[in-house]
DNA sequence: TAATTAATTAGATATTTGCCTAATTAATTC
DNA sequence: GAATTAATTAGGCAAATATCTAATTAATTA
């Protein structure tokens, strides 16, 4: 659910000097001018760090008389490596993502303004996409006389019985008997 | 011990569009040019992008007839994630690192070229840093009368009685009838 | 064999970001 | 109260990198 994070995380993770700073305060707790000189960086550089990782919530300074004493949030780390090994959390990173723009980008890229399609596509993964979409006009329980298929795939394409025999090939249509009816959807992808 | 890895895997994860890339991949495999389509970005991006993914094993490609099928190396995440709750990984980042540097920054602003002491450091914290310094004069077993002492601390400050007073406030000398002598080491650090 | 297509690589550009110096704030000491 | 000090913030520079277009490679179809 709340993806939003888990790339903040990784950023302020993906820095040498962060990550070494998370291991210092895995030991103890550090001032600023301490992890200065040992990571051998301007205070103000270590500061802006110390605010990246307090922003994603794996430090936080404790103020001890005069001084910042920052120390790391071992929940937050060991709570995000927990997410990581849930299985939620992959699917998640994509719920707002556009799945079916591929499938359109087959459909534009082998049609012409109207609708039809300038050719037959030679890839099976396109021909599938393709052929998925003419088969919307075929309505379930219906029977259809082969020239009443003719009819409806020549709005696509003029060679209609390419696309006839390919729809019944990959198990989009199903025939008998010179009669052609929409198959029982089976989540088949290619 | 291994602790190369953790970075570039951090780094792998730390871009939006890869993370979403982890994401698709964790429910399918996928073309280059299907993640294309999907994440609205060139195929030679998305190439880009798996080269960086795959160079730290999180993914893998596998060649399907004309296409090259990307799936996710799922045992990786877990690896790493694993990793990350394990109590020796991060003790294992700073294994290169010069824990000394601070205490040696703190010795260098207090001292004159000479190795005296410019001033006395008000705070504590910098004070019990000299202190200890200056105490490995003091050699261990040895009973010292007072006067010997001050010609010791001398060395240091004209101030030897602050400096005998605060050596023996922070527990490094004890005292018994005008005699010192070396505490026994205790892991105090301030 | 020639033409098409999926993928990668090379090179260029623009954004991001790590680090610095300088200025500012807040707390402490003399 | 003035001076010192730890830390943060602001602004600028330089290195890293995400993305694009163009060129190249490898595989497939006609």
């Amino acid at each position: 659910m709340d993806n939003s994070g888990l790339l903040d995380f990784f950023k302020a993770l993906a820095d040498a000097n962060r990550l070494k700073i998370i291991g210092l305060l895995a030991q103890e707790s550090f001032t600023v001018e301490q992890l200065a000189a040992v990571l051998k960086l301007r205070p103000s550089t270590i500061s802006h760090h110390l605010s990246r990782l307090s922003k994603v919530g794996l430090v936080s300074a404790r103020a001890e008389g005069y001084y910042n004493l920052y120390q790391l949030e071992t929940v937050m780390l060991e709570k995000m490596a927990r997410r990581l090994l849930s299985k939620k959390t992959l699917p998640a990173i994509v719920a707002d993502v556009d799945l079916e723009a591929y499938d359109r980008k087959v459909l534009a890229d082998f049609s012409t303004p109207d609708g039809r399609l300038k050719t037959i596509p030679a890839r099976r993964k396109k021909l599938m996409i393709v052929l998925r979409h003419i088969v919307k006009d075929f309505k379930p329980g219906i029977r259809y006389p082969e020239m009443q298929v003719n009819q409806i795939l020549a709005e696509y394409h003029q060679d209609t019985a390419t696309l006839r025999r390919e729809l019944v090939g990959f198990g989009l249509l199903e025939r008998e008997r010179g009669e052609y009816w929409l198959a029982e959807k089976v989540g088949n992808k290619g």
